[in-house]
DNA sequence: ACGTAAAGTAAACATTCGTTTACTTAGTGA
DNA sequence: TCACTAAGTAAACGAATGTTTACTTTACGT
């Protein structure tokens, strides 16, 4: 048997390098990061980068699947004790936000680097986005709406508008909290004055 | 003087240079177009690029600006005859959508190619974008709001929803006119059922 | 008619990048 | 001890890319 406290071999540089790449994912793209910059964050090579990972855009799936599986985790953490649609919704999205906007390399990933910038390996990553925009759709269908509206519309508007926080979050000055609470109260009540309300 | 039906030089195949860069960057990315593949949607090789145009960048800008300029002028007629604010702002968000989905190459660049991600062009290219963006942030300081609305957030939340449509327009069914209405409604009313808004 | 200058070509240049290859190192199980 | 294998290095490969250079073509002004 092996010894526990000390995995020998298999110390698993693995995760070091899908860290890295995350990180570099995160801050510059895809196309933008070199496998010779993830390499050199773990103190190697780049040759060594293809005994872990098959290719660059191996090492891509695996930091968008660890994005999804991680922000995955924490949604459903945060609405497990709600009831009410509208706060179940509020805190999906904070959690979101909260994933998305904290220096977190994995959940910038995946409003970063577009699927559908990656050419070959973009199949793979929408299923990945899809299996987590799910979460948002079941959230939304729960939602008592006024009848004939488009829930798919509704739930697309908002991860468009969540998914593009992160490209103006810092200069607004609002926190997730904010954001994600200014959101849903515009999605449930709307913002004009009760006066100035119509059709 | 100049024959005024023949141009003779000056031909200004500058233009048709900078049509093929739109065309290009607005269904490949800035990064996965090449110089040669412009230059030969010209007729053209490579090297005749650099007669028109100092660098690739230089070429990005000119399709970014004008692609702003476009916009902008099309986004100023819409209004133009309108006076109620969320007329005006619906009118807007439709005008603007029309530019970014239908197959327009110009206004596509502006959302497809995020200025964060071309290095060194980026802060002349977010000048062009905010130049833009201050429209919409004038439709919106008119809006009758309730107290205390936080107007910036509002936008940057309206212009996300709106910025992320390309990426699943065609899927939903929905057209621009659809999109708008829903969009400037919600911003409005809300979509609770009446009996269950609350604060 | 002639000089000039813009427009364009063909080819090379200098990098850069993802990936591969040949080789070395070191820990493991028998 | 010894064969085996995962992990890593150094270097090269091959293709692609933005850009430059030397040369040619062509249309215009004088």
């Amino acid at each position: 048997m092996r010894a526990p406290n000390r995995p020998s071999r298999a110390n698993n540089r693995s995760l070091e390098l899908r860290d890295a790449a995350a990180h570099l994912f995160a801050h510059r793209g895809y196309d933008q990061t070199t496998v010779r910059e993830i390499a050199a964050a773990c103190g190697m090579t780049a040759g060594a980068v293809y005994v872990h990972f098959g290719s660059k855009h191996a090492l891509l799936i695996a930091v968008y699947g660890e994005a999804v599986t991680r922000v995955t985790k924490r949604l459903a953490v945060s609405i497990a004790t709600l009831d009410c649609p509208w706060q179940r919704l509020e805190s999906a999205v904070r959690a979101h936000l909260e994933a998305v906007l904290q220096p977190n390399d994995y959940a910038r990933v995946m409003t970063r680097v577009l699927p559908e910038d990656v050419g070959e390996t973009r199949t793979e990553l929408i299923a990945l986005r899809d299996r987590y925009e799910a979460l948002f759709r079941a959230l939304i269908t729960e939602l008592p709406l006024v009848p004939h509206t488009d829930c798919g519309l509704v739930r697309l508007l908002l991860l468009g508008a969540i998914n593009w926080t992160p490209f103006w979050y810092g200069h607004g000055g609002a926190t997730p909290r904010e954001i994600a609470q200014l959101t849903v109260t515009l999605l449930r009540n709307g913002l004009a004055q009760p006066s100035a309300r119509a059709l």
